[in-house]
DNA sequence: CTCAACGTTCCAGTAGGGTGGAAGGTCAAG
DNA sequence: CTTGACCTTCCACCCTACTGGAACGTTGAG
């Protein structure tokens, strides 16, 4: 299959598929006598496979990492196991600072209705923030 | 008091300083005759303000406007309402969406906890992700 | 044969908030 | 007068995941 039917067939652009190549994300697929790309169908599942990669949050490197662990031919559940604890830690860690910064601006919020522009004190930007 | 000693006194870096000012953050300071920037004092003030302003989460671009409305004389308060409320909303939305994220990293999580290599199945990368 | 719809490469730009470095001028102490 | 710590400008680069566009070649239907 061409680029475009495989990006028609995991909805993505052929620009995207060229750029995951470019990334080390893709096995460098065999080219027509035209010099097209002609990926086997299989190509699919690993598109499939880096959107759901994406969808956990993982970036781009940290799913090419597991994509060359299962290339050379190896089982990367070790290497998925990290990864993923690491990315509920970070999780974690995120959802706690931005409850925290809920807070602050909710409070700063709170105090901005009640605004009275005429308080405003002439030497500072705003007593708001 | 020159551009090093306000980055001391800020805590930030001349660097960020100068940058600060190409974004329109900062009014022109005064020179000296060699051309060093020259800051009035309350300068301090306002990189203060802008520090407050990122750490509720406002970009640069946001605290460039009220800058700039305070700049203009008028009371920023108006403005600094809108864009917190808008803060807020962005900040429940994004807290409800890692939420939602951090149930599916930690059930892939889990499942990877009980991974057996042996069990991978040879036509997909991961059967956990 | 023509034409649209594909494909190819390469280069540049996006957002956001800076950071690094080069090449050069200035200030103040010793 | 020298030295080191300042200051100046300008240009490039970091990160992530793409996206846009130019310039050009290929395919397949009418």
């Amino acid at each position: 299959m061409w680029i475009g039917e495989l990006a028609n067939a995991t909805g993505t652009t052929t620009k995207t598929l060229r750029f995951y190549e470019s990334e080390g994300l893709m096995p460098i697929p065999p080219r027509t006598s035209s010099g097209y790309r002609d990926y086997p169908s299989d190509t699919v599942q690993r598109i499939d496979f880096i959107k759901r990669g994406q969808a956990a949050g993982l970036t781009l490197a940290q799913i090419g990492e597991i994509l060359h662990i299962r290339d050379g031919g190896n089982t990367p559940c070790a290497h998925v196991q990290s990864l993923l604890s690491g990315r509920l830690k970070e999780l974690d860690d995120q959802i706690a600072d931005l409850l925290i910064l809920r807070e602050t601006v909710g409070s700063l919020h709170s105090a901005s209705l009640r605004a009275e522009p005429a308080a405003c004190a002439p030497n500072q930007v705003c007593q708001y923030i």
